[in-house]
DNA sequence: TGTTGACCAGATGCGCAAATCTGGTCAACC
DNA sequence: GGTTGACCAGATTTGCGCATCTGGTCAACA
């Protein structure tokens, strides 16, 4: 080959190329073909990066929901104010609004993933779980740091959250022909911000309790990394 | 005829069990043969008080909402506290997760409901704009009597507590296969009603203020019941 | 050695006619 | 009158063979 770098940027063109047309057509109409036509190679050396075209849009959703953890570690680590979850949802409501593949992923959106909604969803349980796990231990920390509100059980706070997240991601596409929406992203971001941090975060954060436990916030999204298994996709060649 | 009285009832067996098997087998499988069967009465009947099939299922649907315009406005009447948005949508939550009729509905479950989602929303096109309006009044009305808050300007509230609340509500049924939701319904509709408090009302209301304006509130919602057309769906003679 | 695209089998989609179902009517019955 | 259910036309579904498409392979090529 022509060196493991270009390679590697070559991978990086696939999977642009398949995440374009499969947020543009949907899974089910898009061939291996037409993704390694657009993205200037032959149908078959798609095969040798990828096993089989699941494993091909696997790795576009995943490249997706690495990039969302690491950005978000890396923003933890930057400035401890993107430790609250109130922050850091915010981010990941403009990352949501700005790219499709996260949004079709976050909403399990059928008429995109088509049967890989189904699918994808038992190949990376298990890193579901652990993003699951990853939050709770999230608000865990954040709660003995004395930012979030008391007079709340971990649970109790974790299903708010999801809730008016889920609500703010979803509510655009509610009401059937609702107008379009009279508020700007950035406006809508910042209200979701305020509405997590009124329901489960207290009025004013300890800064240097927060400073203290950030980096381990940092760390928690950046584990997420690990449970990416890269041999998922790869053929059996290695 | 028997008398009006059981006429009025016998439209309300119907119209259970048009409701029941709605919910059961979604609007497709639903017969009208079998309404009138499970309503213990001849199919022809039927049609003595329904034009067609889509007028009796329409009258399903409204008469849910009339329920829930109804209950509000006697809640806001009875007691002030009602009025605020964050009591009416944990009672609106609570009636949501027992009547699947009105989740069906809320949720525009196309599952369910079938070409009737698509049909109502044009038929009760009017009605839904009225809903709309009396939700923004009902903000107005409170505001201005300063129960919320006022660093929000209105259509911010209003989309708060739209995708607050359509948060709680779908939440439920995502994450695919997620585990059975460890909160009980009270828990959810207190959590709920804790989040829009949060979001968009001020701390401690000034009770004489919501005193004073929730006969308005109740009002409004009772509007809401002189926009069901009952003609709608009556058979043309009368 | 790295890359390609012609090739193949199985899956998917299409067209169409037969069979079934069901919304709505109305003559007959109570 | 009030009520019913047999009846009918049109819509929907089913079955099925034919044609097309496409995921994946691999011999040939550069």
């Amino acid at each position: 080959m022509a060196g493991s770098d270009v390679a590697g940027a070559r991978v990086g063109r696939v999977l642009d190329a398949a995440g374009e047309l499969l947020v543009r057509w949907g899974y089910q109409r898009v061939t291996i073909d037409e993704v390694a036509r657009h993205a200037g190679i032959g149908k078959g050396t798609v095969y040798l990066h990828f096993r089989t075209k699941d494993a091909l849009f696997l790795a576009v959703l995943l490249r997706a929901q690495a990039g969302v953890a690491e950005r978000a570690a890396q923003r933890a680590e930057a400035d401890p104010e993107h430790a609250m979850p109130a922050r850091l949802v915010r981010t990941l409501y403009l990352e949501l609004s700005a790219d499709p593949v996260l949004r079709a992923m976050y909403l399990s959106d059928v008429e995109i993933l088509g049967r890989l909604a189904h699918e994808a969803a038992d190949t990376i349980g298990e890193l579901t779980a652990h993003r699951d796990h990853v939050l709770d231990e999230h608000l865990r920390l954040l709660r003995e740091a004395g930012c979030l509100r008391a007079d709340l059980t971990l649970p109790e706070m974790r299903y708010t959250f999801d809730a008016i997240a889920t609500g703010f991601i979803v509510v655009d596409g509610f009401s059937g022909s609702h107008r379009p929406p009279p508020l700007a992203v950035e406006e809508r971001a910042d209200l979701l911000e305020r509405a997590i941090a009124a329901a489960i975060q207290v009025p004013e954060p300890p800064a240097a309790e927060l400073a203290r436990v950030a980096p381990a916030v940092a760390q928690l999204y950046r584990s997420l990394l690990d449970h990416i298994d890269h041999d998922e996709w790869r053929p059996r060649g290695r």
